[in-house]
DNA sequence: ATCATAATCTGAACACTGTTCAATTGAACA
DNA sequence: TGTTCAATTGAACAGTGTTCAGATTATGAT
C-alpha cells in the first residue's frame, strides 16, 4: 500500500501551509508580531498541532531563513551570471546583497540582522549559500589581485569579509532608518562599497592584536602613510 | 516646610532604583530577558509601581541608552584628548567606537542594533551626543582633505558616515559571533578602518541613484578606474 | 465488520509577558 | 480629627510560547 508514502506526502502539505502562513505573516507584518496563535488561526488548527510539525517558533523561522538564503544566492547568481571581470561581478554581487536588503526587508532582517532567534545565529554559517558564493568571490578577488587591480597583499578571504561586513552595515542602517537628514542609503551603500574597493588598491597589513589594545601606530607614523611608503 | 522638596527627592531616588534595577539586570543578562516583574521584585515594588516612574518599558530602556550615548562620548573624547593629528584621531576615534561595543555590548547592543525599542530608533539622531562628536570627526575629515590625505572631492558628512557604517557592520558582526572561523572581530574591524581610510585617498564621486537600479558603469569603465583617471 | 493500534489533533492548562485600573494605604495639611 | 491627595497595590486583561492528557480519527490485521 502506498499509505505511508501519501501520509507523508501529507505531513509535508501542512508542514508547507503552516510555513506559507507563517511567510506571508512576516513578510507582511514582520517576524516580530509573528504568533503560533496567529499562524494556527491562519491554517485552520490549533496552536499545539504546530508543535507536531515543527519543534517551536525558532525552527520556523529558521526554515524562512533558509528559504532567505536560496532567495539571495539566486538572485546574486542571476545578476552576475553574463558577468566577466572579476571587478565587475564582484561589485555587482555586493550591490545584489543590498539590494536583496531594500527588496526583502523583512528576510534580511531575519537572516542577518535579528539576534532573537538563537538557531539562527549559530548555524548560519553552515548555510551552503556561503560556501558557494563566497568560494566565487574569494576567486574573484583573487583574480583582481593577480590582474593588479587590488594590493598584492591582500587576503581574498579576509577582504571578502570587509566588503560583506560594510555592504551589511550599509543594508542594516538603512533598514533601520538611522540615516542623518539628506543621506540617501543608496548613496551610502555605494560609497561605502567604492571606497572598500578603492582601499585595496593600497596595501592594508593585517596583524593580529592583543584584545583591548588599539592596533594604531603614533600620529607621525599611521598605518595609511606606512603603506605608502611600503 | 520642604516637604513638596523631600517628595520630589523621593521620586527620583525611586527612578533611579529602577534604572538601577534595570541596569543590573540588562548589563549582565541583556535586555531581551529584562522584564518589568523582575525589576519590581528587584526594588521591593509591585510591577503596577513602576508605571508611574515611567510610561512604559521602552522609556526605561531609552533611559539606559542615553546612559549608554554619554558612556561613549566619555570614553570616545577621553581617548582622543591628547590627540593633535587629525586623522589619527579620527582613527583612534572610530576605534573607541569599537571598542566600546566590546566593552559594553548590551548597550551597544541596545544603542545601534536592537530595533525593538521604537522610541529609540526614531529619536536617536537628536542625542547631542551625535552633534557634538559628529562635527568634531567632520572637523578631522575637512582637515585631512586640506593635508591633502584625502581626496578633495570628498565630502565629510558623507565620509564619516561610511566610516561609522563600516565599523558599526564590524562591531555588530563581532557580537553576533558571525564571523567564519579562524577571522579575528579585531582584525576585521581594523581592516575595515584601513581599507576605508585608504580608499578616501583616491577620489569617490557622490552621485544619487534611481532606486533599484545598479549605480555601476560596465566592466570597461568601472567607477574606480573612471576615479583614477580623473 | 470488528477490534487494536497508531497517528493526529485539541482543550486546557502552565508560566510567562506588558499594561491598566479601582481600591486601598499612608502621609501631609487645615 | 477629618480631609485631601499622591503613592501603592491586587487583580485582572490580553497577549505570548509551550506542554500534555485525552479525544478523535484513520490505518492494518483479524
Amino acid at each position: 500500500m502506498g499509505t505511508k508514502e501519501r501520509q507523508e506526502r501529507d505531513r509535508s502539505r501542512i508542514r508547507e501551509s503552516i510555513l506559507a502562513a507563517a511567510r506571508e505573516l512576516f513578510i507582511t507584518d514582520g517576524y516580530r508580531t509573528v504568533s503560533m496563535r496567529k499562524i494556527a488561526e491562519r491554517i485552520e488548527y490549533s496552536p499545539a498541532a504546530i508543535y507536531s510539525y515543527f519543534p517551536g517558533k525558532d525552527d520556523i523561522f529558521f526554515a524562512l531563513a533558509e528559504e532567505g538564503f536560496r532567495l539571495l544566492a539566486e538572485q546574486a547568481q542571476a545578476t552576475t551570471r553574463d558577468i566577466t571581470d572579476p571587478l565587475d561581478r564582484l561589485r555587482r554581487g555586493l550591490w545584489a546583497f543590498y539590494e536583496f536588503s531594500k527588496a526583502h526587508p523583512q528576510y534580511f532582517e531575519l537572516m542577518f540582522l535579528d539576534r532573537s532567534v538563537p538557531s539562527l545565529s549559530q548555524d548560519f554559517q553552515r548555510f551552503e549559500f556561503f560556501q558557494d558564493t563566497r568560494l566565487r568571490a574569494e576567486g574573484d578577488i583573487g583574480a583582481c589581485i593577480d590582474r593588479g587591480e587590488f594590493s598584492k597583499s591582500l587576503v581574498p578571504a579576509a577582504a571578502l569579509h570587509v566588503l560583506w561586513v560594510g555592504m551589511l552595515g550599509a543594508a542594516s542602517i538603512g533598514l533601520a532608518h538611522r540615516l542623518a537628514p539628506g543621506e540617501d542609503p543608496d548613496t551610502l551603500a555605494h560609497d561605502v562599497l567604492e571606497s572598500l574597493l578603492a582601499g585595496f588598491t593600497t596595501n592594508i597589513i593585517r596583524s593580529t592584536f592583543v584584545a583591548s589594545e588599539c592596533p594604531f601606530h603614533t600620529s607621525t607614523e599611521t598605518a595609511v602613510e606606512a603603506n605608502q611608503n611600503a
